[in-house]
DNA sequence: AAGTGGTCTAGACCACGTA
DNA sequence: ACGTGGTCTAGACCACTTG
């Protein structure tokens, strides 16, 4: 409950974290509106203020938005936030590509102890492991790799692993519940195999950027893991310091 | 002026670019103090609660640094900001590393085309171009090729360019008055010359991560340009989408 | 003790969207 | 016309640093 009182952690911060629990539990859905600054801060006991702290850091964060006029919502998966946020392969004029996908395989596996390790699970946990190709203006550029916990997409099979679509993190949010939030990724320069070669038609031993991520949610708990295999001659991925 | 009224910009919004504007133009120094908020919010005849809030933005871009009880500062690049907020190669346990240095070469030259072009000269402008071979625990991983524009590094030729420090950023900082405040990055897989190679103790052809950024000013002017070739064996590149 | 930033309140008015 | 978020004020008290 909100507390208030010396040494007690400030209001807005006690707000802040009972606003994300709503949300991870599920009460707000990615998309609905939450209740009015006013309303919040009448329930809740505290001037308008400092509902309204609370909720600028979470907009800061992304995970509310706030429409004048309107309201405040749960920030939701669009295909164009994907993009913006968690795409960062720009063709040679640094403009955005929409890639286009092929999904090779899909299929569930025993998790490997790596994958165990960056996913948080038991050794040999159950997971579903996908291999597409993405096309970038036509032509075949990445290779993916996503592996995700088997709990956690209970009815995966369901879907037509032929025909997944393209931006994956609006259908963890539409048919699973789950939302991603946050990334962390890790890049390196590799050969290509003889394997990846061939899909990408270019020869062995090119060197490919490989971008390993973890995706969380909101909680920080960890929901994917993707290796990106990409051919860097026409296309490169931009990253900005501020 | 600071004018109020209909229409016109958000009273926070034009103290906050009056406090740019006397950073920018060095009216206050990275490391001074400005003005209480106090003193602010007199001086400009609005109340504590919107200078705070302007101030609260310049916080958030890394511009100001406010301290409890003492005031609020211009930031500065002491090494360890430089190393958290601009260095984002790792190692393989993600723990940053203090990279070393040793200058190749450093002298003056005319801009190429595309340099010029990345840092808004004209062509073959009078440019500083350094090379330099990066330790990483210790063993050499990264090449850096840097290019300054030469009109904004008028002195330069009276440092001892065998003897540069590791961080650059703050060497233009201190003696240059030139605080680099964001940067961008383009990151590229390519495959090492015979120079990089022998540099670097490795084969030739093997991948190295091109980290190729354009670091700009508080007033996003281009100020350094910097490819770094970098073998990542036993480092990484790491970013965090938040 | 005095001065700084940090939190919080209560209330005013503006800008925007919907009905 | 009404409800929403957005800006702004004036003033209170707390937490921290310095003299």
């Amino acid at each position: 409950m909100i507390t208030a009182g010396k040494g007690a952690m400030p209001l807005y911060i006690q707000i802040r974290e009972l606003l994300i629990a709503k949300i991870s539990k599920g009460d707000w859905l990615p998309g609905d509106s939450i209740p009015s600054e006013m309303n919040l801060s009448q329930e809740l006991g505290v001037s308008q203020g400092t509902v309204r702290k609370a909720i600028t850091e979470l907009v800061e964060y992304n995970v509310l938005r706030r429409k004048q006029g309107r309201g405040t919502f749960v920030s939701n998966h669009d295909s164009q936030r994907a993009l913006f946020h968690f795409f960062h392969i720009v063709d040679a004029k640094g403009h955005r590509v929409m890639p286009d996908s092929k999904v090779l395989r899909c299929h569930r596996r025993h998790a490997s102890h790596g994958e165990a390790l960056k996913l948080k699970l038991k050794d040999r946990a159950d997971i579903i492991r996908i291999e597409r190709v993405r096309n970038l203006s036509s032509s075949p550029t990445m290779i993916e790799t996503i592996t995700l916990p088997g709990h956690l997409f209970k009815d995966w099979d369901e879907l037509d692993s032929g025909n997944l679509p393209n931006m994956l993190y609006e259908l963890y949010e539409k048919q699973f519940g789950i939302t991603i939030h946050s990334a962390e990724e890790q890049l390196r320069a590799v050969a290509a195999t003889k394997h990846d070669a061939s899909l990408l038609n270019l020869q062995a031993g090119t060197p490919l950027l490989e971008i390993e991520r973890v995706a969380l949610t909101l909680n920080k708990s960890p929901v994917e893991l993707r290796i990106s295999r990409c051919n860097t001659k026409k296309h490169h991925y931009e990253n900005t310091i501020l």
